[in-house]
DNA sequence: CCCTGATTCGC
DNA sequence: GCGAATCAGG
């Protein structure tokens, strides 16, 4: 694959949209992200500004910048969410599997199951969504970077971690972050 | 380990 | 000009 016009184009739009050069480049298909991020390179918008413009100079071209090349670091991930089935879905699951003496499964402190809290309905939904593609692991499946979100009831069949690949250093997958760290709400209702 | 972009350098 | 290999972070 050569670049084109069309295909540089589609580079400049996503790069500007703030797309990943890995995602740019699986979108043209052809190229790797090193051929995108040369590409990149070569036609000198390394820089991903745009917004708010003001900016026209500031290029004293120091050479002995060991780093001349700001790193903005931000992603707007603005994806246009379509219209996903209108399910109530199957909140996470506290899985209270007291057997007989409320005995907790050791292991690892599992995810404090946001119950009832307030979350995101978007995140909720997430979640519903990835539960369908999780990998279903067993508990000796997991490792260090798979989402360790358990689902289901540990006392019956159905349960299994998530296992999607992990965010982060985070324990969970995207999805489960979300609905896991979220920040106490509503608090102050402490009606003693 | 996964990912990101940045740079280099043979082609 | 191109992009794989490599480097440098997160």
């Amino acid at each position: 694959m050569s670049w084109t016009d069309e295909r540089v184009e589609i580079l400049k739009k996503m790069w500007g949209e703030g797309q990943s050069a890995s995602q740019i480049a699986k979108e043209l298909g052809g190229v790797t992200r090193n051929a995108v991020i040369g590409k990149v390179h070569r036609l000198g918008l390394s820089n991903r500004a745009g917004s708010g413009g003001a900016k026209a100079d500031a290029k004293p071209k120091a050479e002995a910048k060991p780093k001349p090349a700001p790193k903005p670091k931000a992603e707007p991930k603005a994806k246009p969410m379509p219209e996903m089935k209108t399910e109530p879905a199957v909140p996470p699951r506290p899985a209270g599997a007291t057997n007989r003496k409320a005995i907790i499964p050791a292991g690892q402190p599992l995810p404090p199951q946001p119950s009832a809290n307030e979350i995101s309905p978007e995140a909720l939904a997430k979640v519903n969504e990835v539960e369908k593609k999780a990998k279903k692991l067993s508990l000796m499946e997991l490792t260090e970077r798979t989402c360790k979100w358990p689902v289901g009831d540990p006392a019956t069949e159905h349960f299994w971690f998530c296992g999607l690949p992990v965010q982060s250093g985070k324990p969970y997958c995207e999805a489960h972050v979300g609905v896991a760290f979220q920040p106490m709400s509503s608090r102050r209702d402490r009606r003693r």
